[in-house]
DNA sequence: CGTGTTTGACCCGCGC
DNA sequence: GCGCGGGTCAAACACG
């Protein structure tokens, strides 16, 4: 439609790339991901943008000032980094800490991440009590604002900022997101399925003032899962990712992917360009889709270039790593308040996953 | 045939 | 009230 050419996302793509990055093919020099990485490293628009949108109305509303300016980024936020102070009260536990929703298990998502030697900081302030919030909210300044180097610059490969959004959850209802629990997690090119989950995309779109597209996955798991997750690229750092995470799975976490999730479309990327792929718009982020990573080589990026086969290679770890989020998995498979009042049905899981609607 | 992606249209919350 | 923009729907299509 009209957005997609207005966007030109292509170009606008690569003059980002070629303004900030000539993409770092070298997965290996992926920026450290942590709290404070991303704040040192300033906030590209794109980051700043999420964390707002998640944030807002939420404990991590994200620092405007930070936020603000289009510009290359870096030198210019530095010194208002700088001046934050060190003193970081954030608890960064990894889920839990406050009473984490039973339901939860993107913890474990992240929990599987951590064992792949990861990092990420997750917080939980679920079921806190709004008055709570507020101090979390000022925690989460805190945390955010502060550079809290070193510790996280020696986690250098494979970071993650994991941020959970607490916010009423709405069962089906189109709430804002914002009123959303969500789970922000930022994550390296090479972290990008390190779930087990089988998400299916179910949407596209081009996220103003970013040029990099926002897409919409839901768990295919299981028949009705509430679970999504969004994920687009970070636009200063082809190699970050933002991944949203948003409701809740009913099921346990699969043992192992579907062998049939996203395993038809392992080649589709190449083989498959329609249109605005082609000229260079956005499809979908390849990376984006664990399942089909997990079966493929993908040979798309965000961008939805083509990825060189090194880099595909490169940064599909995850393919590697997926199977350790498994332990974990079954940690809260056995948990037997993980899913309190769940109502599974995944035994037929997938007939129809075609069609999530229930109407 | 089953499962997944693509993508334009539509819905609707939110800011003005 | 209106328009914008993000999120979702669902038909069409691709692939094994």
């Amino acid at each position: 439609m009209a957005h997609h050419e207005d966007w030109d996302l292509f170009a606008i793509v690569r003059s980002c790339k070629g303004a900030t990055f000539t993409t770092p093919t070298t997965t290996t020099t992926q920026t450290p991901l942590t709290t404070t990485n991303i704040i040192t490293r300033s906030p590209t628009p794109k980051e700043a943008t999420t964390f707002i949108t998640n944030q807002e109305n939420g404990p991590f509303s994200f620092p405007t000032n930070i936020v603000q300016p289009r510009t290359t980024g870096f030198q210019e936020l530095q010194p208002l980094f700088m001046n934050f102070n060190p003193t970081s009260t954030i608890n960064t536990t990894s889920t839990s800490a406050n009473s984490i929703n039973p339901n939860f298990m993107f913890s474990d998502f992240s929990g599987s991440i951590e064992q792949q030697q990861h990092h990420h900081t997750t917080y939980t302030p679920i079921g806190v009590p709004t008055s709570s919030f507020e101090i979390f909210h000022q925690q989460q300044q805190h945390l955010e604002e502060q550079p809290q180097h070193q510790q996280q610059q020696e986690q250098k490969q494979h970071n993650q900022l994991h941020v959970q959004v607490p916010t009423t959850q709405t069962p089906k209802s189109r709430k804002r997101k914002s009123q959303q629990k969500k789970t922000v997690s930022h994550v390296t090119a090479d972290n990008l399925s390190s779930d087990l989950w089988a998400w299916r995309k179910y949407g596209q779109k081009p996220i103003k003032g970013s040029p990099y597209p926002r897409n919409y996955y839901r768990c295919s798991s299981c028949k009705g899962c509430a679970a999504r997750k969004q994920v687009e690229r970070s636009t200063t750092e082809p190699n970050m990712f933002i991944m949203t995470y948003t409701g809740e799975h009913k099921h346990p976490k699969p043992a192992h992917r579907n062998s049939l999730a996203g395993s038809t479309r392992n080649k589709t990327t190449t083989t498959r360009l329609p249109q605005t792929q082609e000229n260079g718009s956005p499809s979908s982020i390849d990376a984006v889709s664990p399942t089909q990573r997990i079966t493929t080589s993908l040979s798309m990026n965000m961008d939805g270039e083509k990825v060189e086969p090194e880099l595909a290679s490169g940064s599909d770890d995850e393919d590697v790593l997926i199977p350790n989020s498994m332990g974990l998995s079954e940690t809260v498979f056995l948990s037997p308040n993980t899913v309190p009042g769940l109502v599974l049905d995944c035994s037929q899981t997938s007939s129809n996953n075609t069609r999530l609607n229930p109407g």
